[in-house]
DNA sequence: GCATTACGCTACGACTCGTAGCGAAAGCCC
DNA sequence: GGGCTTTCGCTACGAGTCGTAGCGTAATGC
């Protein structure tokens, strides 16, 4: 099963694909897409595997040592197969890194305080995997200077976190826990920060810090986002 | 003027240095160190010209692409004396941005408030540079594998940080801004949930997010740590 | 002067990169 | 089946980087 951001083009964007000059949209896509097409269709098997295979990789070499070859081989296809589908190796590991994010959820567990805490552990989780640690911060570092990677690991990654802040925030408000925000633009920006407030810490906390967000950490970290340093 | 971290190791570390085997501490420091030596010393000139000409090439090549060649060039020395100083790019890297957050300091305007906005912006402005940003998250991301970097990023860049958060937590006590902690081990905890929550929201606003975290976004956010999102 | 260390320079094997070219394989459509 | 199209595995390649060795020279302390 290709990742979704392969497979599954994001709405109303890249009808067709044949162009393929700039590294645009890093997956290249299958030359002459519209719908339908004659040929030998890619392997979705290898799609799985080179991906599986990146994160092997990068658990056992780093994102510096590791190279494409090394991923052709042990995912059992030609090297060539590999610059067939992406445009390199930033574009190769955020969809290796993507999808160990499909799985967050926000079950309902009640209140606001507990809807965060188990959110922010699952989220600690995932990001305590070496090949989430060391992959996605170095896709990130280089997205500083390629806006296309930066769209990527946006559509990929942050905004299927992002809706997870839009829902857990709409509970709380109907529980009458937060109050409604006056417009919606106000509303966009907090969202924002508080976004940016908790996936920062988590990942200043597993990356920086290289301490675990247990559970206990994550309970103060709730009890400050929400209560403030003053109490 | 080399860069503390070298020049200065630590109080109480580091007396010899002749081995180097395994990149220990990664700066080579000259070997048979205790305090005084014999022969031509090294080239403070020659310090300040790399770490200049790393943050140059940082800017206008990235991280990637940045070789130790092309940086010797820059600064006017031979390759090899890269290699003499440092274990390698991280290393190296590591040492040119840490100087970036020399100037941070915590400037006493009044209240906790106007002191976060104040050093929160300090720290954003740094962030904004395009060497700051390329070069720091690929270290953080490279040293997830790599303690001794880890250590070196923490002994010149975190803990200077660090300090500033302790000693605006005991200027905002002295107002009566903030209770007093029950017991030290609880105060460390509290400094570094504070640290990880103010520097990860930063560093995700300006790498992942892409947003300036301009005054409007400082003020928000100190608004929310203080207070709490109840407000 | 002498010992010692740092420096600039050149050269080197090893490795990775990304691509080109080829024949074979695997699907659609007639 | 036959033809068309696209992908696949494989090999080979030039280009570039890596990190080091070796050498003669420069700069300091004794």
């Amino acid at each position: 099963m290709p990742h979704r951001t392969a497979g599954t083009p994001p709405p109303g964007d890249l009808p067709h694909g044949a162009r393929w000059e700039p590294p645009v949209y890093g997956r290249k896509m299958q030359s002459r897409s519209p719908a339908s097409r004659t040929g030998r269709p890619r392997s979705a098997t290898a799609d799985a595997a080179i991906l599986a295979a990146t994160r092997e990789a990068l658990v056992e070499l780093g994102w510096s040592k590791l190279t494409l070859g090394d991923v052709a081989t042990r995912a059992g296809v030609a090297k060539t197969t590999l610059y067939r589908r992406w445009a390199g190796k930033n574009e190769l590991v955020v969809d290796a890194v993507a999808e160990l994010f499909d799985e967050l959820e926000l079950p309902d567990r009640g209140s606001l305080a507990a809807d965060i805490e188990g959110v922010v552990l699952q989220f600690a989780t995932i990001l305590a995997l070496p090949e989430a640690k060391s992959g996605l911060m170095a896709v990130v570092a280089e997205a500083t200077r390629d806006e296309a990677l930066r769209e990527r690991i946006r559509a990929s990654v942050v905004d299927h976190q992002k809706r997870l802040v839009v829902e857990g925030r709409t509970r709380a408000q109907a529980r009458g826990e937060l109050p409604p925000e006056p417009d919606p633009a106000s509303a966009d920006r907090t969202v924002d920060l508080i976004f940016d407030m908790v996936a920062g810490a988590v990942v200043h906390r597993t990356l920086v810090s290289a301490e675990p967000a247990d559970e206990e950490w994550v309970r103060s970290f709730t009890r400050v986002l929400l209560h403030g340093l003053g109490t």
